[in-house]
DNA sequence: GATAATTCCTCTAGCGGCTAGAGGTTCAAG
DNA sequence: CTTGAACCTCTAGCCGCTAGAGGAATTATC
């Protein structure tokens, strides 16, 4: 049995995650001891491990605690999880979509900033004037 | 003189938003009709204006403020502007790294799922199992 | 000029995913 | 048996809004 911190340092997940994950139902209510301290065994390291995981790959707690149901259910079909991870995975690259806009766009403005005072300076004329946009945005 | 709900139709930041920027120092505190309500001028659609393309930009509340007040000063050096845009640019181009090798990482696990069952699904099974990480994360 | 529809006001609370701190209890080492 | 670290619960804060309650002002229509 391991103590929040043990199971912390096992998981790299900060104590006071591991409670906020009990509480968002990530993790069901652990066992206590006499003095009412949480104590967790293997199969709870796993599941942290697992939700550390996919937060790390960017799956929000909605979409991590259905996976995990999923988990529980070997014999079931994947489509699910397939699913889900598909999803995430279009929502990443349109991120990365948006960011890449975003980039070309501010490059054009800071390196257009060839003035000496904020009179000249691109960088301000651009956010006062949206006609210096490119893009719509 | 422009009622809240004017300005934001000309400038496309909802009422509330507008509200809150004032809350937030961005906005100074306009006049007010008789009956209390915000009334505001050519100058405040202008500064929101700024404020909004700044915003789509990704700059920070705390930015904005730095950048109005730059604004200010047009015989001012804009080295201050250019550096805050410059670091933002920076920041924004650690993002879509970052998330670039999290699309790069979901690409893999999703690609992977050749299973019909949540037993011998990818998605699950890299989750659950670090080892088949590409990279730390 | 009355009425109705719309817009406006303030205030409080909620979103996600934690993080920080107060104030108190339990545990493990020496 | 004492100390100090780790634990407990509870509340509040972060960011940038957004939503809703409950009420007052304004505008449009008759």
């Amino acid at each position: 049995m391991f103590s929040i911190g043990e199971v912390s340092r096992r998981t790299g997940v900060k104590v006071p995650t591991i409670r906020y994950y009990e509480q968002m139902g990530l993790m069901a209510p652990s066992e206590r001891s006499e003095g009412n301290q949480r104590r967790y065994g293997r199969g709870d390291v796993e599941r942290l491990t697992f939700i550390r995981h996919a937060r790390d790959l960017g799956f929000e707690i909605d979409r991590i605690r259905e996976l995990l149901a999923l988990s529980q259910h070997p014999e079931a079909p994947c489509e699910g999880a397939d699913r889900i991870a598909g999803a995430h995975l279009t929502e990443v690259r349109q991120k990365i979509e948006q960011l890449k806009r975003l980039e070309a766009e501010l490059e054009r403005i800071v390196s257009h900033c060839g003035g000496h005072t904020v009179e000249d300076c691109y960088v301000i004329r651009a956010l006062s004037d949206h006609g210096l946009c490119e893009h719509e945005h």
